[in-house]
DNA sequence: ACTTGGCACTCAGGAACACCGAGTGCTAGA
DNA sequence: TCTAGCACTCGGTGTTCCTGAGTGCCAAGT
């Protein structure tokens, strides 16, 4: 049905358009990618491609457009992941290096991958659940407020302002704050509600209303915030692109974290790092867009995800390498740190 | 010169173009706003105005439309700012109130003002060096690493990894942290530098290369990025409106933190909590834009400023109305944390 | 001295129309 | 199975014409 050929046609067809941004004709097809055809043959073959529905026309006696369907083939068989040159990975190396916390590693991983890819980029802050806790610590506001500051072993630093139920003086706070640290010191995050159930019974009953106030709202912080802190950059690379679903929805998506959360996608359980690629209306909202997105982590601890979010038209090639390049730096820095 | 009719009709002038967006002509002028005198008056106060400078045609045979002159005679003298109804204060009491913490605070402000005004909101984060120290935390982390904390009063918290110059051991790090906050806690961070040339000379002497690198650090943390980050929200606002200067520019000062910086304006020093109206070519860059924005905090301790960035045809009554608004009870809210 | 009605003038925007050319589908021949 | 030729389609462009909103100016009215 495809034969070689064919699928060559269908090829040139997405890196012109791609290139081009107009439909593209049999004949300038048949010029451009030395197809050794003629033009009519190559027409021959479009009528196949369209028949198949991988590509199809704006209007009679126009040229040929890729569709999702024809995307979604070039994506997955005639395309390979194209490589950043040398200059791109020294960019990212070193623009990288120079981050000073979590906060400034996603904000320059996000910048650079908008920069790189000449798109929407959006990166997933590292999720909470698959850290560990390094530090809790008690800060005394006044005699019913603390500050509850966690830090983790990402480097990530959550505070919170906790009304106690009851006046506490110091000590107490530092006692308090040496039991939580001897408990929770290097679990995993994922393991904290077991430890919130267990451990008031092995309290003095005096703390118990104290602790339980505290752990509650560590609970709150940790795992209801988990994963929605998503952020983006580089939204003046919309201003040229036309979407079919309007510039406005882009935009609007892109504010909600919700819905980026669901446009990012969950990672596959068995392969967490693989480049997954969504085109036009294969995404549950935002239909005329495309999303190269990836998880990124150290090793098996993945962690978040980043990607690109462009228009279908997309040169997917060159973005699943930045995309795919700069989760693996993060990942390295990630893992370092 | 400008008499009142005069001064009326650009008033009508500036509310008819903003509400329908279309140059506007004296007779629709003249019928809906009662001005109780023929088309052909209304006429000759639009070639004295047009004389003036205050309002143009687009072309010939054409309605008019305020010049940035224009607007700023309306701003300045034919208009009051408009309160917002008593729904949209309550909503934003609910909205605000709900706020667990700094980061918190500041990105509902922003998207509140950004769905009240239906434009882009700009806030900067409170400035530090107004603020004062209120907890400064070492965290071993080996021993050659510590994280620093700061909690400042205002409920930010700042993070930093530390490289020691030599091993250090948890004891001598608590004892640092207790030094530390001795001299450090309640005091402006305005004055650390003092303290920080202070501070060496009276400890031990095998204390002080370590602490002069962890000072050195703080004070990094303090000082160069006291008022750097600014967010905004709303964008998709910007999808309707056209700009002079082309979308594309916008979105991209957006996220310049230096140019925004700029466009918000520094606080005229006695009087920074007024409201600053910058209109078009009034601006340093992005001149087809208009900008609202005023500082807040608490009382004579202004921390920041926020505002609202718009097409110059927008409505600035309403405008200013909200972001003073906004501006008051984000200062409260500061004030009672 | 200002206001008003009348009138000629201007010009952007839309409708009607013709034309061009890129691109197609089809068919007959190599 | 490929290729050349040919008639056909139709979006885009350029031209022309028309309309109507809006102006500027002048002369008459208050």
């Amino acid at each position: 049905m495809l034969d070689d050929r064919k699928l060559a046609v269908l090829r040139a067809i997405v890196e012109d358009y791609v290139s081009t941004n107009e439909p593209v004709g049999s004949k300038a097809l048949a010029e451009r990618h030395n197809l050794k055809v003629s033009p009519a043959t190559v027409r021959n073959d479009m009528a196949a491609l369209e028949e198949e529905g991988y590509i199809t026309q704006p209007h009679t006696s126009a040229g040929r457009v890729p569709t999702d369907k024809g995307y979604r083939l070039f994506v997955d068989r005639l395309s390979q992941v194209k490589p950043l040159s040398g200059a791109e990975r020294r960019a990212i190396e070193t623009f990288l290096a120079g981050a000073v916390d979590l906060d400034d590693v996603v904000t320059r991983t996000v910048r650079l991958l908008a920069q790189l890819t000449r798109q929407v980029a959006v990166v997933q802050y590292p999720t909470l659940t698959r850290s560990t806790v390094r530090h809790v610590e008690l800060v005394p506001l006044n005699d019913r407020r603390v500050m509850l500051v966690l830090i983790t072993n990402t480097g990530r630093v959550e505070q919170r302002v906790i009304e106690l139920p009851e006046a506490v003086e110091d000590d107490r706070i530092a006692h308090l704050r040496a039991v939580l640290n001897a408990c929770l010191d290097g679990c995993g995050l994922s393991n904290v509600p077991e430890l919130v159930a267990d451990l008031p019974g092995r309290l003095p009953h005096e703390d118990r209303p104290v602790v339980a106030t505290i752990l509650s709202v560590l609970l709150e912080t940790l795992v209801e915030r988990h994963d929605e802190k998503i952020v983006f950059a580089g939204a003046a690379n919309l201003a040229g692109a036309d979407f079919a679903t309007g510039l406005r929805d882009v935009l609007e998506a892109l504010e909600e974290q919700v819905v980026l959360m669901r446009l990012l996608g969950e990672t596959s359980a068995d392969t967490p790092s693989a480049l997954t690629v969504r085109i036009g209306s294969e995404n549950p909202y935002l239909r005329g867009t495309s999303i190269v997105a990836t998880g990124y982590g150290s090793g098996d601890n993945q962690l978040a995800r980043l990607g690109v979010l462009g228009p279908t038209r997309m040169d997917y090639p060159v973005t699943m390498g930045a995309v795919r390049a700069v989760a693996r730096y993060v990942s390295q820095i990630l893992a370092a740190s």
